[in-house]
Parts: structure tokens; C-alpha cells; sequence
DNA sequence: CGCGGCATTGAGGCATATCAATGGTCGTGG
DNA sequence: CCACGACCATTGATATGCCTCAATGCCGCG
């Protein structure tokens, strides 16, 4: 498990919100930079502050932090940096199940399993902290709402999976960069780290093709074709998204699996505080 | 989210675990058919036995269940048949994300969601328990276990969307199917729903198709090579794995994500009750 | 008996992979 | 300041796996 959206009051705050201009945006604006997730005051307060335990861990770039068949002792937050969680088959090929940004936590299924089943690596220099598993039991029986929180982003993260395999599965070159170049804007956009309609890109071509099944040679053909389209523009390693509108469309892309507007339990059985709702609305 | 393992003593048991010949199959039979996940047996008295609330659910075959689109009040735990979630893209095209066996659950994505992301349809005629979303707040304050169940669950089924996903990504289509044989067969064993190393599968070929991004015509193609290289038999509905050995070797199939040796938290903050490791070993 | 759903087969085309090479950029050391 | 190597992006030529279109066969069911 990797990749839970659970951005922190520890986030580095860098930019604005964009500006909504249509339809879809505004579904990307009504779920501004909150960096609050239902009853994560309290998760983080429970995990970071409370209890002490969690430590800040600095790791390089291009290291790898959790290897398949090892186990693992704790869970992670990332709080700056880029990782990826991967996997190697017997026929050497890689493949990446997903990018874990800033803000989200990642290490569950180390942690879960007897013997991680993919590998975690860096792709910057990267800040984390770590959370050990034994307290996973304590979140469970002291807070409720912390137990939540981390159930919600668990089925969250398996709607980001199920976006990635309708990629692989059913649309083209094309149509996979346009919906993954998309994704990562609305998930950076959300903790705040776009500017505009750019964000910074920390991945080589190589990277971008092992996450979505296409070979490298591919990958760089095909982002030609999208600025030759005037549908992106890269400069360096920032990416430009010039027609939000366009590549939604030829993509498919809809951000509601991407968790903002994840639903409270309506109606009854609430005893919580209301701290379950507390998100600024 | 769906097609949580959740087995439950409401389900029908039919036949032996098969015999372990050899390492991978050791692996298959240290996970004979428990039918009990850690802290189950609460979790079904929770729900269904305690509160009541749960009904009973029968539908035909070939209907749509849930909507995308539409929300949904209740999570359910299929007993008997197979459902399957999938989604339309715009192109018409139909991606499946998982099917739903005996013993799991289903419908949280629909409950968490203000609108369900994907469709659940029957295959075969179905029986369901309904249990109502306002149950889940109930769970998670006064029942740890029922929570980490849930909890470790919606982990298991990320573990098994990051191994369709690398299906789709990096597989070839005979590498694909072999590999969709060999879970079902796995999954199924679990729950004692296999003969010696036949099971029963009611799906189409165009199913299958939707399910591992193929169209029809190949997945025809490549059962018959399949057949004709002796790996597995076909007779009607019914599928016998002849080599499974080859069959691990050439998919890259591991059993392990399926969640049978999941860990229960290891030393310290454990204040849980016994019940949470109370499977039988 | 006829019809609908499903499996099967063939021919041809396209998207993507593979192989092979060049060019650009950056950091490092001479 | 330049030379060098490492790494990455880019491009061309060719191969192939899978898709598309089209048609036939099979079987159950009303």
C-alpha cells in the first residue's frame, strides 16, 4: 500500500490554487489545497505529536528504501521528494504500481504482509517519517476517527489503482500519458505544489514508461505528439498542461477517484465528534 | 472497492483442499480454506448476527446491480455466484476491474464515494447480505477487530489491483490469462469451491477479454494455444489447471498477495484481545 | 425449427515493441 | 576552460502482437 493521500500540516506550502475556468475545474477548484483529509488533525496529532515515535528519516535520491521479500517494521509519511513503489518480473521487465508524492503515506503493505511484496525507491531527495507498525494497533482501539482515515485512504488508493489498470488495459499510448500527466496535476495541484497550469516533473521518460506499460522510445515519441498538438509543453523537467480541457476528453480523466470529495457517512450511527466533517469547507 | 476477501460461515462449503505437490502448492495448502480472515468471526457477529440489519439479497443473472454514477447505501458480502465491477469508458470500450467471488465483499467504493465510480452486474445468479453504510461508524468505534478487518481487506484488494494492473502493463496475452487462471483457481480453492484442480468458471470469453484488456477473438486464440500445449483443459464451463508449475513459472504467479499469510501486528500495542491472531493455524 | 448467444477461424492492418544509433546536457576532473 | 563520461532524449528502420472486420459453426432454448 503506497500512496495514501494524507497531506500534512508538515507539507511545505508553495503556491495558489488555480483559477477554475469551466466545468471540470471547478470540480479541481472545490477541492483546493485543503491538505486536510477527514479526521487527519487527529491522525496526525495521534501519530506525530502524541506519541513521539515517529522519526524523520532523509533519504538520497535513486536509493532503494524497501525492497521486495523484506519485511518492514513501520508505515511512512512523505513530506517532500518523489518516490515509487515497483516491481521486478522474472523477465526482468519493471513495472511501477504508483508514485507516492508529497504528502501521502506509503509502506502498508510491508508492514501488513509477512514479506513486502514491491519495492520502494526514491526518485529525489526525499523527507519521510516514520511510524511504527506497532501502533497500528493502538490507532485502532484509541481513535476511531484515525482508523478511518486510514481505511478511507486505503480504498482510495485502490481507486487510483483501478484508474491505472483501466490505462493499461484500454487506452492508448496517447490517451495513457494524457490521463497520467493529468492525475499528477490534480494531485500535486491539491498539497499545492503546481503553479499555474505547470508543475516540475522529476521522472525520466524511462520512469513514465514502466509505470504505464510502454517502452521508453514510446513514451518520448508520444510527448511529442502532445506538444506537437499544443496539448502540453515541457521545458526541462516542468510540464505544462495548455488544454486542461482537451486531454480531460481524449483521456477520460475525471478527479473524483483522486478522493477530495470523498463522502462523510451520511445520517445516522455518528457518534464521533464532529471532527469527522471538520475539513474547511 | 470490491471483491474484499472476507469469506464467511455463510457460505456454502463444497469440496477438499487439493494436495500439495510441490513448493508452490505448499504455499497453496499452508492457505487451505479457513474461510477465516483475522478477526472475522467478530466481524460476522457484528454484522450480521447482532444487529440484525443485514437482509438478504437474491438476483437473477445478467443484471446491473449498482451504477456508476448513482450512490449507494450499503456494502454487501456476495455468498453464492459471481458479480463482477466494471466501468464504460467514453470510447464504449468496457474495462473490468475484478470479479466477485463466493465469500467477498463489495459496494464500499459505492458507499464512500458520493457517487460510485464503477457498476457491480451478476454473471450467475446471486445471493447477497446488504449491510447499510451506517453501520461502518458503529464499526470503527466499537469494534477495533471489525475495523482492522475491514481495514487489512481494502489493503488486500489494492495488493490484487497492483497484480492486474502488472497483467495489463507487462504481461502477454498468454502470460495474462495464465496468470487469471491460476488466481481464480487460488481464490476459489480458499473457499473450497474447487474439485481437484478443476473449478467451475461461467464467464464468457468476452469477459475475460474486459477483464484483461484483450478483445474476444485473442483470448479465444490464446486458450486454445493453452489447451494445445497441455497447460489447462477445457470442457464446457468447467477448467482444469494440467500444469500449474509451468503455468506459476511462466505468469510469474504468486499466490502470496492474496492475503492467506497476511501478518498480524508483531510485539508491543497489542492490547487487543486474543481474537485478533485466532486463526487456526 | 429458427433464432440468439457464444466459440472459432481467416486475412489484413495498426500500434507498439525492438534494435541501433545520434545528439544534448550536466557534473567532474584534468 | 576544455575533455570526458554518464545519463537521458530523440530519431529511424524493422518486427510483431494484438486488433479489426468478416464469416462460419455450434448449441441451447422458445
Amino acid at each position: 500500500l503506497s500512496g495514501l493521500f494524507l497531506s500534512g500540516p508538515t507539507l511545505l506550502r508553495s503556491s495558489e490554487p488555480i483559477m477554475a475556468r469551466n466545468n471540470r475545474l471547478d470540480d479541481l477548484k472545490s477541492s483546493e489545497p485543503t491538505r486536510l483529509v477527514p479526521g487527519e488533525l487527529q491522525f496526525d496529532a495521534l501519530l506525530l505529536d502524541r506519541d513521539r515515535k515517529s522519526k524523520l528519516i532523509r533519504i538520497h535520491k535513486n536509493k532503494d528504501f524497501i525492497v521486495a521479500g523484506s519485511h518492514c517494521e513501520s508505515l511512512y509519511v512523505n513530506h517532500d521528494g518523489w518516490l515509487f513503489r515497483y516491481k521486478i518480473l522474472r523477465n526482468g521487465r519493471r513495472q511501477i504500481l504508483n508514485f507516492i508524492l508529497p504528502g501521502e503515506i506509503f509502506g502498508l503493505q510491508a508492514c501488513l504482509y509477512k514479506s513486502s511484496l514491491y519495492s520502494v525507491a526514491s526518485i529525489t531527495d526525499v523527507a519521510l517519517s516514520a511510524i511504527p507498525a506497532s501502533m497500528l494497533d493502538n490507532i485502532f482501539e484509541r481513535s476511531p476517527t484515525a482508523s478511518k482515515t486510514l481505511f478511507w485512504a486505503a480504498v482510495c488508493e485502490s481507486a487510483v489503482l483501478g484508474e491505472h489498470l483501466i490505462d493499461a488495459a484500454r487506452r492508448s499510448a496517447y490517451e495513457r500519458i494524457s490521463h497520467f500527466l493529468l492525475e499528477l496535476f490534480a494531485r500535486l495541484n491539491r498539497v499545492g505544489l503546481t503553479n499555474e497550469w505547470s508543475f516540475h516533473l522529476p521522472l525520466t521518460q524511462e520512469l513514465i514508461g514502466d509505470a504505464l506499460g510502454l517502452t521508453t522510445i514510446h513514451v518520448n515519441r508520444t510527448m511529442r505528439s502532445l506538444r506537437q498538438d499544443k496539448l502540453i509543453e515541457i521545458n526541462g523537467k516542468s510540464v505544462t498542461i495548455l488544454d486542461f480541457e482537451a486531454l480531460s476528453l481524449l483521456s477520460d480523466f475525471e478527479n473524483s477517484y483522486l478522493a477530495k470529495d470523498i463522502n462523510a457517512p451520511r445520517n445516522g450511527g455518528s457518534t464521533s465528534k464532529s471532527d469527522w466533517r471538520s475539513q474547511r469547507n
